[in-house]
RNA sequence: GGCGGCGUAGCCAAGUGGCUAAGGCAGAGGUCUGCAAAACCUUCAUUCAUCGGUUCAAAUCCGAUCGCCGCCUCCA
């Protein structure tokens, strides 16, 4: 049983899909008119990942991501480029794709722009003024908020609290402040659609219904997007949707919460964003994933360079794991016996646990996707795989294939889910040199020093093996003496 | 001003009524090692912002106070 919680109750519930063993869901992407940044990326990561976990739960899911792709940001943009704004739109979406190939995070099963839905948006605004929700002003299309009585319940605020606390520029051609633009009559050199009103092009929350509507029905189960969403965005969405088709909108609101930059919300405004991409020449993907995912998906999460560290000095950890656990069982075949016949009394907790590893990441990710959990009992199995490995000497062969092969299986398994670990750990360790600026030499150079280090330590010539050791440290190379030789990589 | 959220160790972070308050990073001591590193072992919060209250029992529920943040305007 999945348990979430739901913004529209402030609850945390039960998931019940509205067909059974089927789910539904959207997520609001990105406007495409500059890179995006992490704060992007963290919903994109975890709305992913949420419906990857439901496919791994066994449900049939399709899942839509959308690009608004016509917004007064786009045009602006596009004036300053001086390109049109479809080209602005058309290269963003690329980088956003390639963003978000790089983080793992997978395509959407519907990826819809706003532009070709225009159609349908006319549609739904057509409904909205037979039946009383909208009117029409020089070829402008409100929404009437009075007219909707649920106003409000997601973001939990009343009418009159909205109207004491607004801001809103006040336009007198509409009947109530708090009223929504469905429809803008273009003014002339922006982008414009043929509509019974006239040129002009959709508000921004008439994308969602409309797209929402055309790629999962009048009801769907699951809506999810960033924090700031919820008011005015997700509400509006509600108020058109419910108001044109008199049904439920979505069942399940999901909320992310911000990337927050010494505490504050990192955003274009405050001009305190880092791109995906400038984190991403900085630090491997896997890292920034890790990163993201080791925070409840509704909690602020703070970046900073510490805590990237810690990210990868985690994942270090779990690489040298999975490459010890390779390293064991390479060569060797399974043994031909049961597992109860030769795993001794004292290891069998271990294997019941290691058994027993993706469903108790279930259990975690089941509570409302609680990701920081489920990521600690893979450091749980990480201690206990090294110390069973630290005694693999006193231990019999066969059962020690079974125990480490089970390891790396269940392993693999939750980290398929993550998207992390999911390398070689040759790989990893390669790209770890690869990614660091302070390393001065070529590996080339490295190897040679090590070569004569080596050489040194074989004569036990420790004061020039130490000698060369610092060389290669203010390098910036780090090494370590294996048994099978010496390893390095970069501090 | 209205509405909402948060405050858990040096840092990051789970936990929302009841077993010893997960896990990670950093630190300290030890095993191993020529010395290191890694790995392993031990250690590291009688206490969950503060003060009251409810309860047999609270980090968890209620109230107040302090601090931080978000939304109310485009925002993931």
């Amino acid at each position: 049983m999945i348990k979430l919680f739901n913004t529209l109750t402030g609850k945390k519930e039960e998931f019940v899909p509205l067909h059974p063993g089927k789910v539904t869901m959207y997520a609001c992407g990105v406007t495409v008119y500059d890179y995006s940044h992490l704060g992007h990326a963290r919903g994109a990561v975890a709305f992913d990942l949420i419906q990857r976990y439901f496919r791994r739960k066994g449900f049939a899911v399709k899942y839509v991501r959308n690009f608004t792709d016509v917004d007064d940001k786009i045009i602006n943009r596009a004036h300053e480029e001086g390109i049109t704004p479809a080209e602005v739109a058309r290269k963003y979406i690329e980088a956003y794709q390639t963003d978000m190939r790089r983080l793992g995070v997978g395509k959407a099963d519907i990826e819809p722009k706003a532009t070709e839905h225009i159609p349908e948006m006319i549609e739904v605004i057509k409904g909205l003024l037979a039946k009383g929700h909208a009117y029409v002003v020089d070829g402008d299309v409100y929404y009437r908020v009075s007219s909707f009585k649920d106003y409000g319940r997601l973001s939990k605020r009343n009418l009159d609290d909205l109207k004491a606390g607004a801001r809103v520029e006040v336009d007198d051609r509409k009947i109530d402040p708090l009223d929504f633009a469905l429809w803008k009559a273009s003014k002339p050199g922006e982008p414009a659609w043929e509509s019974p009103w006239g040129p002009g092009r959709p508000g921004w929350h008439i994308e969602c219904s409309a797209m929402g509507f055309k790629h999962l029905g009048e009801t769907f189960d699951i809506h999810a997007g960033g924090k700031d969403l919820v008011f005015p965005h997700h509400e509006n969405e509600i108020a058109q949707s419910e108001g044109y088709s008199g049904k439920p909108f979505v069942h399940y609101w999901l909320h992310n919460g911000f990337v927050n930059i010494n505490a504050e919300k990192m955003s274009k405004s405050l001009g305190n964003f880092f791109t995906i991409r400038e984190i991403l020449d900085q630090y491997d993907a896997e890292i920034v994933r890790l990163f993201l995912l080791s925070t409840h998906y509704r909690s602020p999460i703070d970046f900073s360079d510490a805590n990237l560290k810690d990210a990868r000095a985690g994942l270090d950890r779990f690489y040298r794991m999975k490459e010890s656990l390779k390293k064991f069982l390479s060569g060797k075949t399974p043994p031909p016996v049961k597992p109860e016949e030769v795993i001794e009394a004292a290891a069998r907790p271990l294997y019941e646990k290691i058994l027993n590893l993706p469903h108790a990441f279930e259990e975690a990710m089941d509570d409302d996707f609680n990701t920081a959990f489920a990521i600690g009992i893979v450091y749980d199995l990480v201690r206990d795989v090294n110390k069973y490995l630290a005694e693999i000497d006193q231990k019999r062969e066969d059962a020690a294939y079974i125990i480490l092969s089970t390891a790396l299986e269940a392993f693999n398994n939750v980290g398929e889910t993550l998207g992390l670990f999911v390398r070689d750990p040759e790989e990893w360790f390669q790209e770890g040199r690869r990614m660091d600026s302070k390393v001065t030499m070529s590996v080339e150079q490295i190897e040679e020093y090590i070569g004569l280090r080596n050489e040194a330590r074989q004569r036990k010539d420790w004061a020039e093996a130490d000698r060369i050791r610092k060389v290669l440290d203010e390098g910036g190379i780090e090494l370590f003496d294996r048994p099978d030789g010496t390893a390095w990589k970069p501090k």
